[in-house]
DNA sequence: CTGTATCCTCATCGATACTG
DNA sequence: CAGTATCGATGAGGATACAG
């Protein structure tokens, strides 16, 4: 198993990377959401993620640009529209997302 | 995609029901460890979670346990042992986690 | 419609000390 | 060695109001 040391010369595991990155409450709803489905305006993403507050929604989006995973394309229409859709790069992490979708699915059908 | 309603009556996506049991930002490293070295004992696991605290530690090790991911066997020995391990049921995570080491390693690689 | 800014609450988490 | 208890700091996150 290989554990490279982080900049403060810790040992660190690559999973604590990943969850750095795609972690959190949202990101990951917010990316399945955007791969599967391909592209969603703001409050139309925004109903599928129930309980996220307009706070929420507009950090996770952002942080998710400046990332890369996600593409934002606003239209200077009136009322404004904006777009957003997974990137390339985003549809690296959908591998992960798939195996949580089904482990979740399965899982909780036990549970009922 | 299926959208199940949570207890609530609101939509809720499947990840979000996995985050719940395997998400934040230790189990997923405690798991992994613990799923590809087998076993552990407390002080050892602690070594390779740089930056975990006591409580954290013992706090997430009582919850993986509950839910049945991990097993705890305890050595009545002075000084006393107590080694932890993967259930079956904690191994049906480690697709995810396989998925997370990979993505986490090579996209690693690319920034340094 | 799509955000941003502010305030405030509450859970998370670290540090420390203590126990069997 | 393997925990538990307590306290205090920190930050995530919600509610609300406002802007372009």
């Amino acid at each position: 198993m290989d554990l490279p040391l982080g900049e403060d010369g810790k040992l660190k595991c690559s999973i604590e990377y990943t969850l750095k990155k795609m972690g959190g409450k949202w990101k990951p709803v917010i990316l399945w959401h955007l791969g599967v489905d391909g592209t969603h305006r703001y409050n139309e993403l925004r109903r599928l993620l129930p309980g996220i507050s307009h706070k929420m929604m507009s950090q996770q989006l952002k942080e998710l640009e400046e990332d890369g995973f996600i593409q934002r394309v606003q239209y200077n229409t009136i009322p404004p529209k904006v777009e957003y859709s997974i990137t390339d790069s985003g549809k690296t992490l959908m591998p992960i997302l798939e195996k949580m979708h089904v482990w979740g699915t399965e899982h909780r059908a036990m549970e009922l």
